[in-house]
Formats: structure tokens, C-alpha cells, sequence
DNA sequence: CGCATCAAGCTAATGGCATTAGCTTCATGG
DNA sequence: CCATGAAGCTAATGCCATTAGCTTGATGCG
């Protein structure tokens, strides 16, 4: 090995902080570069190009998300599990949220794998209704679109009056509740 | 006036092509303008720049979804508005990918008037429930995540399994119709 | 202890892109 | 018939990503 300096992992760090800081369009590799030290032409020793940089750094964001989501549901079940999922899912995108805007969706595979880690987390807490697979599997899709729509238009600044935002949340929060406890064939109550 | 050539809205629908085409990344103004016949800098009498015509597209995927939605929710109330609607929504996403990817949802002057109509037919809708001021603002923003989450995705190409999407939405639909159906302080009912 | 290796850094160069400046042209209104 | 101004053009600038090829210094082996 030669001097032991910045690696692959330090690179997505320093991008992740200056989206953080500065937003997506200031993600350059020049300035990645000059923040760590470097001259631009050197990052190519550690990630192959800016796309790449960009998989990474959505791997990374993903599998930050289910640490997090992951951590929230331990101890908690149905319910409870639900309901810690839906909160520290929304807790990370308002906290993150250029972060969040800057996940991969498609299916690359580094950001796929930290979103299977999540999907495992999704499938287990649905385990509690006792829905087995296609039913979970439909189960899980409703919930991803769930949480990613709020997340992301939260996110984007898409909702305005921002006081009763948390009361939104709630509301959705308990749709998602019922609609898993609600069998699918049901009719709907009447008026 | 000179002559009649260009004008802002032939470069947008002549952006709108190539994004459909060959999405975004190929989306430069060198191949607007050769599209149009026209040197780059040419587009510069048209829009301010990449920036601005990124809004003014922004604006016209904005306009059309809610002629489309519009147009869906004719004739129909309460649940059958609802299930016109969802299926209209996803529908110009699942047609129209890179555009649904391409819309802004920051407070953009452009696309948040074209986004008003569509939120003014999101609670025309609603108010066959009987939803008045506060609680029809909650449930438009769960309504809009869910529509929002799922359409995003699907777009992205984020679900796998495509045969069995239809069924999924079909279930999200049951969940959206069932939870507006529901008054908000209910318990969730048992297994 | 000395040397070959090679990862990690560098400078220089290339090409694409957005954008600006300033010139040309031509349809139109008076 | 001419002045005007909108719409086009070429030329130039500067930023950015990317590639090529050189330099250096830590390390592992003889």
C-alpha cells in the first residue's frame, strides 16, 4: 500500500456533507476535491466517476435510512412498529433532506442491496397482520409509496403551512393502520 | 415584430420530446437547439436559461396532469372520483416517466399555479365526504403522498415483479377509499 | 540495507456545456 | 422607403468532467 489517505468511504463523506451544506447543485468534483485537499483529477483514484460518486453516496443514504428505521422499530410490534417506522422514516428526510432528494430509485445495484436491508425491515413488521406473500408483497409497495410520497414532497418544501403538518402525518399514519387491518375484499363502510 | 419562428413554447414542447426520448441526462440546450434548427445561443431570445426552462417544463407536466386528472374526474363523485383520479394520475406517470421525474415540487412560481388547479380538484373531490377546511387539508396532503410515492416510484422503475402492480394499486385505492371513509378518531378494529 | 513496485498524488490537455457580447438581417409599422 | 427591434448568427469565456502521463514515497522482499 502506499500513504494511507483518503479512500472511497471519504469521498461519498465529504460529498454527503457539501449536498448537506450547500445543496445538489453544488455537488462538483471540484469541490469535493478542494474540500478534501486534493486536486480534482485525483478522485478518480477512489471512485471511477461522478455517477458513481452519485450511486455511493444514495447506497450510503439508503442504508443510513435503515439504520435508522431499523433501529426505531426494535421492541415494537404491529401497530407500535408501524407507527415507529412511519416517524423515523419521515424524522430522516426533514432532517436530510437534499440527502433524501438525492436517493437512487432505479435499480443500481449498491443503492438496491441497502434497499432490501429496508424492504427486510418493511416485511417483518408486516409479519405481525399475518399477511403472507403476495399479500405482503402488495402490503410493502403501499407502504413504500406511503412514506416515500410524504418524505419526498416534505422534503421538497412541496406542502405549505408547515404548523399542521405533523397532524397530516398523523392522519396518514392512522390511515395506514387501518387500511392493515382492514381485509382486502371489504366494502367500504357507508357514510 | 420579426419574423414568426420560435417561440418559449416550441423549445418546451421541443425539450419535452427529447426528455421523453432520451431522457434527462440528454436533455442540453446544444440539443434543443439542433432539434429546432437553430444555434444554442439562439434559445437565449426565448428563455433566460437551462434553469428557466427546466420551470417552463416544470409548469406545462404540471398543466397536463391536471388536464388529465380533470378530465378523468368528470361525471364521477366521491369513491368513483377517487378511483378515476388514482387511475389517471398513475397512468400519466406510467406513460410519461421522465417527465413525471422532472417535475419540480419546490414552491416554484410556474408549477405551483399549475399545481393549484390540480390541488383545487383534489378537494372538490373531497368535499363529497364532507370535509370541511382543516381536515380536508389533511386529507388532500395524505391523498397527494400516496398518489405522489407510488407514481415516483413506479416511474423510477424502484418496484419489481411488474405483473403484479396493478393489484398493488388496487389495494392502495381500497386504502385510500377506505380511510376517507373512516372518521379520523376511530380505532384501529381488532384482528 | 537497498531496491523494485505500485497506489495515490500531481500537472497538462481535451472536449462539452452554459452563458455572454456584439454583429447581422429582415419583417413590419409609420 | 426607412427606422426599429426581434430573432438569428459567430466568437469568446469559463467551468466542469474526464483522460494521459509523470512523480513520489511507503512498503515488502531480497
Amino acid at each position: 500500500m502506499a500513504r494511507a489517505a483518503l479512500s472511497a468511504d471519504a469521498v461519498v463523506g465529504i460529498a454527503l456533507q457539501l449536498l448537506d451544506e450547500k445543496g445538489p447543485d453544488a455537488l462538483t468534483l471540484s469541490a469535493v476535491a478542494g474540500r478534501a485537499g486534493v486536486a480534482t483529477p485525483s478522485l478518480y483514484k477512489h471512485v471511477r466517476n461522478l455517477a458513481e460518486l452519485r450511486d455511493l453516496m444514495s447506497a450510503r443514504i439508503m442504508n443510513d435510512i435503515a439504520d435508522q428505521v431499523g433501529q426505531a422499530v426494535l421492541g415494537h410490534s404491529a401497530d407500535e412498529a408501524i407507527r415507529a417506522l412511519m416517524t423515523a422514516w419521515r424524522h430522516y428526510a426533514r432532517h436530510h433532506p437534499h440527502r433524501y432528494a438525492a436517493l437512487l430509485h432505479r435499480p443500481e445495484p449498491r443503492t438496491a442491496q441497502a434497499g432490501q436491508r429496508l424492504l427486510d425491515i418493511l416485511f417483518a413488521t408486516l409479519r405481525a397482520y399475518g399477511m403472507t406473500d403476495s399479500a405482503a408483497i402488495h402490503a410493502v409497495r403501499c407502504l413504500r409509496a406511503v412514506l416515500h410520497g410524504f418524505a419526498a414532497l416534505e422534503a421538497q418544501g412541496a406542502f405549505q403551512l408547515p404548523e399542521e403538518l405533523d397532524e397530516s402525518y398523523e392522519l396518514l399514519t392512522h390511515m395506514v393502520i387501518t387500511g392493515l387491518h382492514t381485509p382486502t375484499g371489504s366494502p367500504p363502510p357507508p357514510a
